[in-house]
RNA sequence: UGGGGUGUAGCCAAGUGGUAAGGCAGCGGCCUUUGGAGCCGCCAUUCGCAGGUUCGAAUCCUGCCUCCCCAGCCA
């Protein structure tokens, strides 16, 4: 592959500036995902935006935990976190963190807020806390607890971390200004209240810290140059840069926004994607069907695919809704370059070579790759019975078709020119086979001159055949932006054929000896081997189609592309 | 009606006072034993709208409009 100069973008702009004007030496990254879920399609553009600045500008990007609610998350989540990464492509070295280790260095900056009439213990209820909140257009008021002094705050401070008191009953929360317009800076929360057992910090701690609190400090601690993050933290921002400011920290860093990734047809978001799973509307986070990374690995989507996608996306601040065919056409350049060839017949129709006999295998020697020699070739086994696509014979074709027809001819890939001499029907009228003859002039893609035929289509021997399921995937979606339809539940909104099982496949033998990597099923897409397989049965997952002008332009073609 | 953002082609996106990159999609052609792949060409007199400054504006100024985000002891 090769590397390409990267896009430029605003945030590109802002780190040339600043290590030109010498307000930074370096650049450090990070990427801070909640384990609390799995990662998606979206968290790759971060994740590909962190280490691809941080590999651009020679320096380092820090995988860390942004682990301050006990209550959401998991060490299995964690795990599945860092596979990710890896799959994804990246490596954080020795720079792997987590916040619940900065808990005590955290403890103590908010003793020190506190000393210097930056924080105060409040004793409301949550629901009280919202009323003095006030609203967008209303000023909130201030606590009646606001005015604690030092002293009192500090013991009540220790005494909630020593477990005096119960859930909810106090708050550490900031002074700033609870008539702000921005309601971020309204004496936001610091620590809540939470007897819940962490599963890195056990029951060492019943206070934790929030996000708003947690996260710049965080960034300090690490050393962190760059804090990159998604739109909705704006107007967090003159919070971030207050805690740095106010707290006794070794480093300033900045935090930058840029606009999520939304994708056409699916969802984004891990609350919408929970739902999914636990509500069994798909398989498990490894659904193929789901823009999670696992379901796009288990997909067959290549990391490197996915690296481009992000790549050719750009990095901004308008809200954007990327059409799944981007993604789409990520995949298909990466496995049209690297996939070998296979031939597979989804929908069989039995053809019968009349004049082929019936006790001769002849092994025809197919590329594997058109483009590309060094992928070597193949031998496929050709026989009197063969089984060809359904949808490659039509008995009256439309204007345009050149596939099978009776009286027509096609050229079977690799192999012979096949005529159609005879429609055999079974009892309820049904197409049962094709008795059909070969043309021993173009034998192994022998051409005699003047013959010119259009068409070519793939093929597997009868006897040979490899039987298997074979599972293809639809949009999840019937809706481009299930998430934006207002008033109405995204889960209505799901496609019912967004998968379909085909059973009775029939592969090309050599496909038995497949079991990582993609294949391209000659003019059907690509493929690659599910984890469901089994000895007994072969399991195919469609990553993605092929392109295909023929249905483009409106001709049909009952479901092979379906 | 408060605050913070954002508007460049169907979808993304460069562009930072000197006359609209690039990608995807689309369209036309060539080539082809995958209706695939590959190759060639076309595709914004105009940058949300209206004024203004300037020799010159997507870029600067003024006003208006659109859409998104914010009232968790979630992140």
């Amino acid at each position: 592959m090769n590397e390409t100069a990267p896009a430029a973008n605003f945030i590109r702009t802002i780190i040339t500036d600043d290590l030109q004007s010498g307000r930074r030496q370096q650049v450090v990254t990070r990427f801070p995902p909640e384990p609390n879920g799995y990662l998606h399609i979206g968290h790759a553009k971060s994740i590909c935006l962190n280490f691809g600045l941080a590999t651009d500008f020679a320096g380092r990007c820090h995988l860390r935990m942004d682990d301050t609610n006990p209550e959401k998350e998991s060490v299995e989540y964690a795990e599945a976190i860092k596979e990710a990464v890896r799959w994804l492509g990246f490596d954080w070295g020795e720079h792997l963190f987590y916040a619940s280790d900065y808990y005590e260095q955290l403890y103590q900056w908010a003793e020190e807020l506190i000393r210097t009439g930056k924080a105060y213990v409040d004793s409301l209820s949550a629901e009280e806390v919202r009323q003095y909140r006030g609203t967008l257009t209303e000023p909130g008021r201030e606590s009646p607890y606001r005015s604690r002094s030092v002293a009192e705050n500090l013991d009540l401070f220790r005494r909630m971390r020593r477990g005096e008191f119960a859930d909810g009953a106090h708050t550490l929360r900031a002074i700033i200004d609870v008539t702000s317009p921005n309601l971020n800076l309204r004496d936001p929360v610091l620590y809540r209240i939470q007897r819940v057992p962490h599963y890195r910090t056990g029951d060492a701690w019943c206070i934790y810290p929030m996000y708003d609190f947690a996260h710049p400090l965080s960034d300090a601690i690490e050393g962190i140059t760059h804090s990159i993050c998604t739109l909705e933290f704006e107007d967090h921002r003159p919070l971030y840069d207050w805690f740095i400011a106010n707290c006794s920290v070794p480093a300033r860093p900045q935090q930058i926004e840029f606009a999520r990734l939304n994708l056409t047809y699916t969802v984004m978001s891990k609350r919408k994607l929970l739902e999914l799973v636990t509500g069994r509307h798909v398989g498990g986070w490894d659904d193929p069907r789901l823009p999670t990374l696992v379901g796009m690995r288990r997909r067959g989507y290549p990391p490197a695919a996915i690296r481009t996608f992000c790549e050719r996306i750009g990095v901004g601040k308008t809200d954007s809704l990327i059409d799944m065919g981007v993604l789409e056409e990520c995949v298909r350049d990466d496995l049209n370059r690297s996939a070998p060839r296979a031939m597979a017949v989804l929908r069989p129709l039995k053809v019968v070579v009349e004049n082929f006999p019936a006790d001769e295998v002849e092994q025809f020697e197919v590329a594997n790759h058109p483009g590309d020699p060094a992928l070597g070739s193949r031998k496929v086994p050709f026989t009197r019975e063969i089984f060809i696509e359904q949808d490659d014979f039509l008995e009256t074709p439309p204007k345009g078709f050149f596939r099978l027809f009776p009286g027509g001819e096609v050229r079977l890939r690799g192999a012979y020119i096949l005529r159609c001499e005879q429609v055999v029907r079974d009892g309820d009228g049904q197409i049962s086979e094709l008795r059909c003859s070969i043309d021993p002039a173009t034998r192994g893609g022998a051409n005699p001159p003047g013959r010119k035929i259009k068409g070519t289509i793939h093929w597997v021997s009868a006897p040979h055949a490899l039987e298997a399921e074979v599972r293809l995937y639809d949009r999840l979606f019937t809706v481009a932006n299930p998430g934006g339809e207002k008033g109405r539940d995204f889960k209505e909104l799901l496609n019912p054929d967004s998968l379909q099982v085909l059973t009775g496949c029939r592969l090309e033998p050599g496909l038995a000896a497949v079991d990582g990597g993609s294949r391209q099923f000659e003019r059907l897409g690509y493929f690659c081997r599910d984890q469901d397989s089994t000895a007994e049965r072969l399991v195919f997952n469609r990553t993605v189609t092929l392109r295909d002008s023929w249905v483009a332009k409106g001709g049909s073609d009952s479901g092979v592309a379906g």
